[in-house]
DNA sequence: ACCTCTGTCTACCACTTGGTAGAGAGACCT
DNA sequence: AGGTCTCTCTACCAAGTGGTAGACAGAGGT
């Protein structure tokens, strides 16, 4: 059934259409467009996949599974300090998402799809969601976090990181360059940020 | 030139077509669409504007002046510090925003439009955020909030705020349910989390 | 009564879209 | 050699796209 060959056509369908889908949305892209850039013709993308849907699907079933491996294994991090591991996860998150926006990208266009393609996704990242909702309070109550709702905490960390790699628009409106260092410069200043979001409040 | 009527055609056109592009992205949605959603024909749009380009314009041309009246007024609060100041800003654009998430999801999706489009909504927006960036750099110095780049603090709190304004998916991947209580309960606890991203830390 | 201007409409067009039908080339098995 | 299976292709199609041309109804001015 899978050819031999390391990259295969579906594979580089499945990546075409992550970038597509990712950078300028599900619906602006066409089939031809994909086909196009794998250097096939449109038919041979029906082929693997039998209609966009199906396509977007498997896309998104890829995406899944990249976003979990990518944090599991910064979550790994042996660091007893939550802040630290907080950061670890960061660093790791933040290569990736910016080298690829088109998959934090897409993420976020699950809100303008049916609701369907989002359970896909949800599904697969959820149990991540709820462990480390788990350790963030566990975290709060020893003390070593800021007490807040963790489940928003979650939410209020993703949409930071997620918005400030996919919004270039934002960050050219404030005058931010792509350079290697100006990327450097960004991943610091976002890790400084969560890091005084999350700790502890010393006033009260 | 402009009938007398309060809400006229060309006006609910502008509102339809904000909602539409907004929620569902720019090329997702047809000029069909927009004259069924205001109830007229395709061609009564494009009597109003020449083009759908044109349009898009239009209401990124509203959207700019909406985004400035909202901040600017919120900037006048009088309360001498910043974080309150900071807290007042939240606050006051928290309810256009969630209530209307396609405004600030119309922005967002300026990142995946040509950037002539880009353009028109930054030039409008940027002298408030110059304006923003010398006042935060005024009170660091001053001892009042977290020493960082204010440019990138401003880019990353829009990031947080728009983000968790827009991304229904992660909202509802972390469990939060949008009843008039959650939506107050987010409200604060995006205040308190930008509130210990700004404030001075007082470790070091 | 006539004219002009405004706003909405019907009719149409060239082009693109996602998708179907099926031909053909090669590899592999017997 | 013949047959089957895998993969990519050409040839279409119905529906929808943004946009043009122009008819028509009403309001106002003369």
């Amino acid at each position: 059934m899978v050819p031999s060959r390391e990259t295969s056509t579906r594979q580089r369908i499945l990546d075409a259409a992550l970038d597509l889908f990712g950078s300028r949305g599900v619906d602006a892209v066409s089939l031809d467009e994909i086909a196009r850039d794998v250097g096939v013709r449109k038919q041979t993308v029906l082929y693997w996949f039998a209609s966009k849907d199906e396509l977007l699907d498997a896309v998104l079933e890829e995406v899944a599974a990249d976003l979990v491996v990518v944090i599991a294994a910064a979550v790994r991090s042996a660091d007893p300090d939550p802040l630290e591991r907080v950061d670890a996860v960061v660093r790791a998150v933040f290569r990736p998402a910016v080298r690829r926006p088109a998959m934090l990208g897409l993420v976020r266009e699950l809100t303008r799809l049916p609701e369907v393609h989002g359970d896909r996704l949800r599904v697969r990242v959820q149990p991540l969601v709820d462990r480390c909702v788990e350790y963030l309070e566990q975290e709060m109550d020893a003390g070593h976090l800021r007490r807040a709702d963790a489940r928003l905490v979650v939410g209020l960390a993703y949409a930071t990181v997620t918005g400030i790699a996919t919004d270039r628009e934002v960050l050219r409106a404030v005058g931010w360059q792509p350079t290697t260092a100006g990327l450097r410069h960004l991943r610091d200043e976002l890790r400084a940020f969560l890091r005084a979001a999350l700790a502890p409040t010393v006033s009260a």
